[in-house]
Order: structure tokens, then sequence, then C-alpha cells
DNA sequence: CGAGCAATTGAGACAAGTCAAAGCTGGTGG
DNA sequence: CCACCAGCTTTGACTTGTCTCAATTGCTCG
């Protein structure tokens, strides 16, 4: 038995709101926006958008979504990063993502949200009511086309992400993840060499499908095997992406 | 390492294609029609839709989708069961579920499938070409809404079966299973008590994440605890449901 | 500088995997 | 009609990768 007797007690937001009608035009100068399905709404009806929405901030370490809760609102994160869980009743939790900026939250066919979401730093949100949201997605069909594209690459990335829970071993884990952190956020770069891993050895753990202990000496065995430098906790370097990436696949 | 090296090599399959342009009105008594994204394009446009689309019979143990191939084409199951799954090099199998009548494949954002696909029996199936079924979306807006519902609802489950990969043990991931299988096609009615499992001990096993005999061992188990009766390795009775629910969420 | 938390490391336990050997079952052909 | 084969399932004995429990180290911040 799993048991993660670490669990941190969700805490639910008190969140700022801020209506944005004052400003029509601030959904114009979004950070999310190129990131973000809301692109699909054209300039010009830039104040509509802006309209059917406020604007929120979740203070680290608290939750703006419950699993459970009823599902009346969708949010779209425009600064920091949330992670997305679920638990079981003995506190096992298991991490579906991280969400940050850009990213989508909250569209759910049922009533009730069906997983978590935690700031992990100040997580800045756009807030849709659902009639609002449904409202907007009637006017703009490319938004909800937009939006099923989204959808359907969450849906590949979860996929992908069950044949690593299901089938892949503690080391093919970490280097999965690793090669997909250091794409993430690489934009059209090339994946970096050396990046940053803002979350902690138990969420790695719990996205993964281990225990923090295992991260830890997975990530030190395959320092040792000369396949990364890890300069401190938060910071990893790829020496051999090759090799990194053939684990990864489950060669060798 | 897990290696399944009782993998049958996927065959591709001959697929009897027949244009259904002679019968215009062959999507109106389509099977599949009550349970299908097609149910959103109105009775008056059925030929409309039947013209969109080719029809094909897939042979058991052969694949009609390949992970990696040009996706060039969307599938809709008419009748039949296939199972979704993502192989490793080494042929360590994960089964991303069963696609039953209705079921719509081949969604991808990317150019390529992401997964395959092999008929466990005869499964006959409605074919898309990619460019006509972008047709159709872009004249049925209501289609296209009922494909973001279909798909986030995958996503959701695909959420759900993370959890059970991550997380829970094998006697958990049975009684999810089970329960799972048990409301499965019972469509408004209540959850069956008794059940077939048309898929084998090594298709559960590369579900669920797990080995065929350890599935065994685990029926068996609960089998003897008295939460199941299995009549034949095809059946299963549920005895004791609110026991199996309780240990699905993890209880106990 | 020390409290508090995250990360690492070690030793031992255990759930699930591996390897191997029987049972079952359903289809085929003599 | 039955013997036989082939594939699926079950069961047993043993191995192992990962978890658990526990101690130590390292880092951050008041």
């Amino acid at each position: 038995m799993t048991t993660n007797a670490r669990l941190a007690t969700p805490v639910m937001a008190a969140p700022v709101m801020v209506p944005d009608h004052r400003h029509l035009g601030a959904c114009a100068h979004c950070d999310a926006r190129p990131h973000s399905v809301c692109n699909a709404v054209p300039a010009v009806d830039m104040a509509r958008l802006a309209a059917a929405s406020t604007t929120g901030i979740a203070q680290p370490g608290t939750c703006f979504v419950e699993e459970g809760a009823k599902a009346d609102a969708f949010f779209n994160i425009t600064a920091g990063t949330a992670r997305l869980f679920k638990l079981l009743p003995d506190g096992r939790r298991q991490i579906m993502g991280f969400a940050g900026v850009g990213h989508f939250i909250g569209l759910a066919v049922s009533s009730t949200f069906t997983f978590s979401a935690e700031a992990i730093d100040h997580v800045h949100y756009c807030r849709f009511s659902r009639p609002r949201l449904r409202a907007l997605l009637d006017d703009f069909p490319a938004m909800e086309q937009k939006l099923l594209e989204v959808t359907s690459s969450e849906l590949v990335a979860a996929q992908e992400q069950m044949l690593l829970l299901g089938r892949k071993t503690a080391r093919e884990r970490l280097a999965s993840f690793l090669i997909a952190e250091s794409r993430h956020n690489a934009g059209c770069h090339l994946p970096r060499r050396q990046f940053a891993l803002p979350m902690t050895r138990g969420d790695i753990a719990d996205y993964l499908g281990l225990t923090i202990e295992t991260v830890s000496r997975t990530l030190t065995r395959l320092r040792h095997e000369g396949l990364i430098e890890i300069p401190s906790a938060g910071d990893v370097v790829i020496l051999d992406r090759d090799g990194l990436e053939r684990l990864a696949e489950g060669l060798t």
C-alpha cells in the first residue's frame, strides 16, 4: 500500500476577484493570449472576451479548483503554475499534470470537477462562468475548434502518461520526464540542455507514480551513469540526450 | 523489466471497403447512430453524412489503425469491439481502452496516429477522410460540439485511469475494472450484477498495468473473499457491490 | 546560528513480476 | 464420437523492483 502521508490538506483559495469591466482591452495585452484558446477570438472582439471573464490570483499552496465541487466555471491561467491532481481517501495522490500559462482548466461535461488544481507559485487566472463560456463558444466557432484541438492534445498526452504509468520502469519514467521537461517551455527553440525543475521531488513522484525516495535514488543513479548532471536539486543538465531518449523509449 | 513476449505482432488489415453511395440513407439505420457523434447531424442531412464516409470490416486480430501511420482518416465503430493500445519497442503493451459501438477513433491533431486499434471480434466501421470530416464539422457545428464533449469525457476517463495506474494496488485495479465493466453497456439501466468480459486476461492485464498471472490470482482472491463469483473465465457475478466499490476507491 | 523543510542515503519488507507446470476448453479431423 | 492439439487460464515457487521506515545531510530563512 502506497500511503502518502505527506499530503498537504488542500486549502481552498480566498481569491482576489477583479472585475475587468473597466479595462475592456485587458485581453489584448494578456501574456497568455498567444498560448491560449483565447487567440481564436479575433482582435476586434477583445472587449467581448474581456467582458466575459473576471481575473483572480491564487496564493501558493491554495486550491482554486476542487475535485467534486460544482464545475460552474472555467479557468485560463495567465501567470504561474498549478498542479492538477486527484486524491484517494487515504491521501494517495496522482498528479495529472502541471498547468502553466495559457492552460485551460475545467472543461468538464459533468457537473463537478474531476480533479483539483493547486497553485504552486502565485497563479493568475481568468475565470469564465459556464454560461458565458458557452455563449462565447457559440459566437466564435473558431474558439470551439481550438478548444477541441487543445483537448485532443491533452488526451494524447494523457495516453502517453498511461503508457508510462502502466508499463515503464522507474528509470524509464524519470528519463521520459526529463526529456519532456527539457522540451517544455522551450517554445520554438531546440530542447534545452539545462533547465529548472520548478516542482518538488514529491510532485515528481506523484506525477510519475513513484515515491520520493525512488525519484531521488533514480536521479542519483542517472547522474552516476553520466546521463545527467544535477547542479542543485532544482536544476538539471542533460549530458547524454540520446542515451536518455533511448532509455525513455524503453530501449536498453 | 516487464517484457510481454506474448505479444501478437500486429497484422495490418486488408479491409473490405464498401462505398456507401448507393444507399444514401444508410446512416439513418445505423446501429451506432444513437451512441455516436453522428447523431449531431440532423436527420434531413443523413445523405450528406453517408456520402462523406465509406464502411469497412476489420477481421479479428487485425489492426485497422497503426501507431505512427499517417492519420489521414477517422473511424466510427458501428459493430464489434477493438482494443486501443501503445507498444514499447520490446513488446510491452499498454491498452488505452476498448472501443465499442459508436466510439470515434483517430481524432489527432498530429499528422500520425498515436496508438493502434486492433479488432477483437469482427469490427464494422465508418471511415471519414480527414478533409471530409473537416467539411462536415464546418457545416454542422453541433457535430464539432458533440466531438468536444466526447473528447472531454475521454480525457476525464484517461485521468481516472492515470490514478488507477499510478496509485492503486492490483486488488483496487481489478475492483475498479469490474465496477466499470458492470456499468458498461448497461445503458440507462442499473449496473448489472452479472456480465461478460469479452477480452482475455492478457487484455485486462495490459489495460490495468499488471501481468496475466496477477490478474488471475487477484480475481481468485476476490472470489475467495466472497466479493465476486466467476461462473466461467469470461463471466463475472458481483456478490458484494458495496465492498467492491469501497475497494475500488481505495478504502480498506 | 538553529529551526524547519526538502532531499538523500541505507537497510529491510513486500507486492507484483518471472519462470514453469498443470488444468481447461473449444475446435478439428480421424 | 472421441482423441488430440493449441491457446487460454490457473496455480506454485522463487526473484526482484519499488516501497517503507529511519537516519542523515543540505538548504533557506528568520
